[in-house]
DNA sequence: AAAGTGCAAGAAATCGATTTCGTCAAGCAC
DNA sequence: GTGCTTGACGAAATCGATTTCTTGCACTTT
């Protein structure tokens, strides 16, 4: 690895002058010419961890999701990846498992490794975005907000959640029921209201007991359905908020024998290669990568300088009927 | 951030010594004391960045993967980051696409950014690992391998293609077909190796048209399926060596509106989610987190300045049988 | 008691870039 | 011709840690 004081030998410059030819500043034509093809001679690729740390900052962004495993999560940080790699950034994925001490470990990491800012989809409100805060770097929030005055992209959760249960009360279904996420969560919250709203609607769907809490997961969504159908009065179809639940659900349904077609199944989010689609699933989808490409939009502009006044992108869900062309 | 500098000041001792302290070297009780409550006081972190620069390395790897979306380098990628966690070091997760220009971009900023060490599952086999290896970084191969001289964890992949090509045998199909790579890629080549050890050995099940190369994708599963049902006999089981084409040549089944219970599937990989499971698709589990994680030990070891002779791990993959408990 | 040994800890060099500051010369106005 | 602006570019400071070199003191050893 050739250093600029070699390159600069060897074109007979300062290495100044070879920091200014390779960062756009004024250079004679010659000297220009003499630099670029000393340093093309000596394979030379400007050291990166010199750079940061005097400029105190670094190409990179630093990208937080709860699970990664979670398809959604991947495609969102597909979706800043892509973005990230058009202007010459790298991202540093981190999984926090929903886990607040993860996430401010990893936090911490990004702060004293310089990175230019954060994507964060938070494990819970009580982030401690203060280390990042304090020395400037920008963040976004993405899928879920935060207290923090940060920009934030989502999606319009309740509008999901309504357009989930619209389609199941269209489809004939009217005892649906809910499997929604952990009480307290902003974004399964809003998915969860959405639905409340549409049954609220109608007085004769009302029903005890068609409320479920569940964790994110496939098994949370399972028991939340076996829960459902042990009612007195099962219900006829079901809205869970996000993906994983909904996987749990028809896990549990086909469990008990019951045939899909008999039953509504309406999904905030993407099922992975369902295959064949059972008729009566519904899937809003989420567009979780153009949320990671906006949300890597939105940080390199801040990275960049902008300083408009803060602001959160919502974006609108799609509804995809069956049958499901994948 | 405080500085070495600040914390230095502040517990009335030199640079060097608050160095000392966090380095595990000589100091005496009583100045050690005085550092960390300094420190303490001030919530220094060192600066990861100048620390990097010092020591000409890092504790960051780069793991390079072809498509983070698929499910089986997600599980992968989760495999590496666990183990790297758990020794406090940080992981930058890179998508290749399988693009061997894209590749060596990301090689090269693995280089410029001195991160400790790489894991690649190489989109190529002409992977230019120049840069790193004449940093003397160390290199893990992960899934497929190279012709370069670096260690390396893959699957038994023809163990696991005789497996799954043996299953169908068991259950019955006569006519079974290959779904394979991309000819030359010796990851799924030795998969179909082993569908043709298993054929061949039954010179009646050898037949004219029943090997098909695809993309390693949905679309080329599905395209290859079709070629086949569109044969003058066509077969009634197939082998697919990887996940992706595994639900494609589904789709196509489903679509020709063939009855999975007549037709033999065996998948190498893992069909994520699948429901409900058609009782004659088999699939041969691919330990992937599994296989990230031995990368990561192995590169671990390497950067911890193991150095024994290179090292090939080969993992055997495990047979799962319907029904599928997921 | 003089010389040798060991160790804690400060001073200063180092990693490799960027950036400020200052110099020098050319160009221009009066 | 003198004074002033402007631009190219070298010298040196800087980012914040680690590490080598040095010093000074305490303690042996003969």
């Amino acid at each position: 690895m050739a250093t600029i004081y070699e390159v600069a030998a060897l074109a007979g410059v300062s290495p100044a002058t070879v920091s200014r030819v390779f960062n756009g500043n004024t250079v004679s034509e010659e000297k220009q010419r003499l630099v670029r093809d000393a340093a093309q001679k000596l394979g030379f690729t400007p050291n990166k961890t010199a750079r940061r740390l005097r400029k105190q900052s670094s190409e990179v962004i630093c990208l937080l999701v709860p699970d990664i495993e979670n398809p959604f999560f991947t495609a969102l940080a597909r979706g800043v990846e892509d973005r990230a790699q058009e202007s010459g950034f790298s991202v540093v994925l981190c999984n926090t498992d929903d886990d607040p001490a993860k996430e401010l470990r990893y936090l911490q990491i990004a702060a004293s490794e310089h990175m230019a800012g954060v994507i964060l989809s938070p494990a819970s409100d009580e982030v401690d975005l203060g280390a990042i805060a304090s020395l400037g770097r920008p963040v976004v929030a993405v899928d879920r907000t935060t207290p923090y005055p940060v920009d934030a992209v989502k999606i319009d959760n309740r509008a999901a959640g309504i357009a989930a249960t619209t389609a199941l009360v269209e489809a004939g279904f009217r005892r649906i029921a809910c499997i929604a996420g952990p009480a307290g969560i902003e974004e399964t919250e809003d998915r969860y209201l959405g639905w409340k709203q549409v049954v609220s609607a109608r007085k004769t769907m009302v029903r005890d007991g068609y409320l479920q809490h569940a964790d994110f997961r496939v098994d949370g969504g399972r028991a939340a359905m076996n829960a459902l159908l042990n009612l007195v009065q099962p219900p006829d179809a079901v809205v869970t908020t996000n993906n994983l639940m909904a996987i749990g659900a028809l896990q549990a349904l086909h469990e008990a024998g019951i045939d899909p077609e008999d039953f509504g199944v309406a999904v905030l989010g993407e099922l992975p290669y369902l295959l064949p689609p059972p008729v009566s699933v519904v899937q809003v989808r989420l567009p979780a990568r153009h949320l990671g490409r906006t949300a890597a939009t939105m940080l390199l502009e801040r990275i960049g300088g902008d300083t408009q006044p803060l602001r959160t992108v919502v974006l609108r869900a799609e509804i995809a009927r069956p049958p499901l062309t994948l």
